[in-house]
DNA sequence: CCCGGATATATCGCTACGATATGTCTCATG
DNA sequence: CATGAGACATATCGTAGCGATATATCCGGG
């Protein structure tokens, strides 16, 4: 029944599902689309695409890389069967869709599942915060002082964060609801700019 | 040179530090005080403890819980050796010290520290995030567009987390200056109280 | 021409996790 | 008083993912 593991997996089958891509491509994408902190490194990756290779998730297929070279490039791309999971996947709705690490990955995909979907997902995701906002809450009753200066400060630091993760989570629901009513139109919450004044020199 | 893993080795030298204490509350006690989200594993903390045990870091007292009593109870207490190594772990400061999981256990033994040492381990993890912030928005330049919305958000969010994440550390990196200057007054930063008015009900 | 840095693939050892097993103690309720 | 739920307590197993490292090619600048 999925015991996690999973993670990976399906940021991979996301990935390829909007073309054939060579492991360094893979990783360079997964780092920038989550790139805020944790790292995928290709000990994780190339072991996975191994695996997926054979259960036949994806395969292979060794192209030359432009010209005569000997510079060997493997790249990989979805099977019917790997189309499939990623549906599978991206339809779960369950303790898998909002555990910390698969819920990044799982809403970096949302804008290829229906609303109904992501509604779930993001509302489980909360009340899995909010469940730990209130075991913390509930333990600091118990202990109540004791604690020193530092402990407590990144205590609250830590509860904090949490309480505003919840936060967006919640408008990120609203704007869903929102946009089950104005019906197609785009969502006024999410931010689509972002042209920052770049400078665009090719290259130095 | 230390290469990781001392993240759970640190935390339960700190603990053990103020006190003998079982394997149980070890991990309550870890869990409430990093208590924000992961949660420490018996499948980590036991391994751990054997192996403390094996390198004479700390050692192992069965005491008998109470009167005539068949439950055994292993307490722990850190030896001469563990203490001096607390010690040396607290004050290196460098890459070990301001890693994701590690900056967290370092912060919350800062008590035992002094000033100097807090404040290289602040600046440290500050300059960290702020290399990383600089990374994320240097290949956000380059790719520029084609990210979808959802993965755009998550994007935005991430970088605003790690922003809000830099501007506590300066503010702690203040509080430390300012209690440097008014030379051991509690600092005005770090919050005390949060007596909240508890029912204290025993249980329903 | 050669060196450094980006591109690219791959493996090894190990940490820590999550699930699970097993047993004991406490206390409320029937 | 028995009984059973739930806290207390210790422990192990399989495995995912990390970090370091090795190896090799390509490309541009000094």
């Amino acid at each position: 029944m999925a015991r996690r593991g999973e993670t990976i997996e399906l940021a991979v089958l996301g990935l390829l599902h909007e073309g054939p891509m060579h492991g360094y491509e893979l990783r360079k994408r997964l780092n920038l689309m989550l790139g805020w902190g944790r790292v995928l490194s290709y000990g994780s990756l190339y072991p996975t695409l191994k695996k997926m290779l054979r259960t036949h998730l994806i395969e292979e297929s060794t192209a030359p890389v432009a010209s005569v070279s000997k510079r060997h490039r493997i790249v990989y791309q979805l099977t019917d069967v790997g189309d499939l999971e990623f549906e599978r996947l991206m339809t779960e709705v369950g303790p898998t869709a909002w555990e910390d690490d698969n819920f990044g990955i799982r809403f970096a995909f949302f804008g290829r599942t229906d609303m109904e979907i992501r509604l779930r997902v993001l509302e489980g995701r909360r009340s899995r915060l909010q469940e730990r906002l209130a075991r913390v809450q509930q333990q600091l009753e118990m202990t109540q002082a004791e604690v020193d200066q530092y402990a407590a400060e990144l205590q609250r630091h830590g509860v904090e964060s949490v309480e505003r993760e919840v936060r967006w989570l919640s408008e990120l629901i609203d704007a869903e609801r929102d946009r089950a009513h104005t019906q197609g139109a785009v969502s006024p919450r999410l931010h689509t700019d972002q042209s920052s004044p770049v400078t665009r020199g090719e290259e130095p």
